[in-house]
DNA sequence: CAAGCCAGCGCAATCGTTTGCGGGAAACGA
DNA sequence: TCGTTTCCCGCAAACGATTGCGCTGGCTTG
């Protein structure tokens, strides 16, 4: 018979029944935390009826009853930007040893579909909310601290808002790869950077204004991208060349803006790392397969994950403490796109 | 005050008092399927007494007494592997429209996290499973379909079991890629399969066995990679060396396999494609950035879980309908990895 | 021997929703 | 005017687990 029958899932009623014990007894019987109140031979029996049966708890009435739900909801704007599953495992790795579970919701940056799924989460009783997604204004979560809501902002910060965030260590990492590009001998470094409407375009952008001010290098050498993409990378580097060849490195706000620098470079024959130096941000997976392998900032994306948890059941366990920041660090990751610049300036094109 | 308030929510009882009427007629008001039973005047009052509390319908509650979660588990091995963002997306793009949500679990390919994982999603009353973990022996498989769980397999099949199961169409994805360096005029093609206790690693291997035979071409040159890493790849490439350098071409199980041979040829001065061609298979991302730019043959990922999700939800509606299986079609992607074999054969190392 | 104590267990209320059922009132036909 | 239908709505019982409280019986203690 493949199809048997809906087996009726047994309830802790069942159990108790097959153990010949009330409901009450069965419950605390099954539970580590007040087994102590039953009897070792009761609660032996208890267990054995619960296995034999294949009992489950029920997490509805469960959660109905305690009000809580192991749940902590993740908000996150795409899974398949590459940077997030190990964000996802980070927190996953410190909240199942604790007993949570994670809720995983995407955005994909849509203001309207971030209301709901959250909206949805808190329907579902999560008792904490990470979020990946934070732009720099954001009522919502405004709104949602007012209320109470414990959250943990991951990579992103929100202007003028007390919420506990963790976040890669991004000027320290661009300092570091305007001072590997100084150390190689280039003096005119240019930016792309993210959209400044992000707390992260604008930290590293920022970055970068004071690393070649610091150097004594010329600042003026910038272009916003309109979004963290290769395609918008790839703009913004023909709009830089647009304006002028007098540069011999980049610093890209991301791994992907590189690649639109790349993709430029190979339109219009330029050589990287002999013509232009690059260097990009967040080392994704396989960027030292890529011809040259890239340089780039890495960020302990699986370790922001579990900080952020880590965080985040801190909040939970005591609401009123002060909710304080943490910052990780970034380390550059030399390859195989940066070098010493030639003695010239760039071809003209 | 940064800390008003545990501000409590607001339940149908507050709605319905807020509106002056029984929580039931509150219920049934919220409730676009019973909405009817009530008058529209009644119904407007409810309607705007919960948009003034704000509130959100306790989803323990409701699935307690309605028995239903309108949740489906969704099983994979390990999210960090791009293979399976783009799934999940697919998933979730056709469950959300149906009210469903989905919930992810990560098992790492470890059987008891994979039990413990499941028996957390069934103690959440999910209404059905999707399965992008199993092994050809897989006796928890059995175990749930007999207990009448529903569900639906992606990407590998279980033998013996009749489990509905969308999967890449393998076969013909391979015999492109044989096809195809036929075409260029490759005689000596090997093939670096996955593991064989994968249905996926068999499958290939033996379409591959196929595709030679049909074109009259040795079948020897096969070695079995003991997992789909790139690790894996590069050991098996040299396993391959060390017994022979008679061939031209390479047929990869999968991309991280091929990128393992990208590092042996690094290794030894091999140039690909010119004395030897890769094809890899699944389309990874950035594939189209590496040295040389990867052929590789594209599974429709996205679609795959958007299938698989619209198969669960037929199960779901109607359980006892036959479960069918599908297969989607993959699609060769032509890239720098292949050329024309040399005229002859591998230097000796 | 009586009083007190405690360990072990059962009773019953409760969490917030849903839903079958029944009742009151309005509307209708006769 | 009265009976009957229809329409709204309230009553109350679930769903399955947790937990404060109280009861019981066996033990210690003075």
């Amino acid at each position: 018979m493949t199809h048997p029958n809906p087996v009726p899932v047994p309830t802790l009623r069942d159990v108790a029944e097959a153990a010949g014990v009330h409901t009450a007894t069965a419950s605390r019987a099954l539970n580590p935390k007040t087994r102590q109140q039953i009897s070792a031979e009761t609660a032996r029996r208890v267990m054995r009826a619960a296995q034999a049966l294949g009992y489950q708890p029920n997490s509805a009435a469960r959660s109905l009853k305690t009000a809580r739900s192991s749940t902590v909801g993740l908000v996150i704007p795409d899974l398949t930007n590459p940077l997030f599953p190990p964000i996802v495992r980070g927190v996953e790795s410190v909240l199942e040893s604790d007993g949570y579970n994670v809720w995983i919701v995407n955005t994909d940056n849509d203001e309207e579909r971030e209301r709901a799924k959250i909206e949805s989460l808190r329907s579902r009783q999560v008792e904490g909310l990470i979020i990946a997604t934070a732009r720099l204004e954001h009522p919502l979560l405004g709104q949602l601290h007012e209320q109470g809501v414990t959250m943990v902002l991951i990579n992103r910060q929100v202007d003028n808002l007390r919420i506990p965030a963790v976040t890669g260590d991004d000027a320290t990492g661009v300092a570091a790869a305007v001072r590997h590009l100084a150390d190689l001998g280039h003096t005119r470094i240019a930016h792309l950077s993210g959209p400044l409407s992000t707390s992260t375009g604008r930290v590293r952008s920022r970055a970068f204004r004071h690393a070649v001010r610091d150097l004594g290098l010329p600042g003026d050498l910038m272009v916003e991208c309109g979004h963290w993409s290769e395609a918008d990378g790839a703009a913004a580097m023909r709009a830089l060349l647009a304006r002028t060849t007098d540069f011999t490195a980049v610093v890209a706000g991301n791994d992907p803006i590189a690649l639109g620098c790349y993709d430029v470079f190979a339109e219009r024959g330029l050589s990287c790392p002999h013509d232009v130096s690059v260097i990009g941000f967040n080392d994704m997976p396989f960027l030292d397969k890529l011809r040259p392998p890239l340089t780039t900032v890495a960020v302990p994306h699986h370790e922001l994950g579990a900080e952020a948890a880590r965080m985040l059941l801190n909040c939970i366990d005591e609401p009123d403490r002060a909710a304080r920041s943490v910052l990780l660090p970034a380390s550059l990751v030399v390859r195989g796109s940066t070098a010493a610049p030639r003695a010239t300036v760039l071809p003209e094109p």
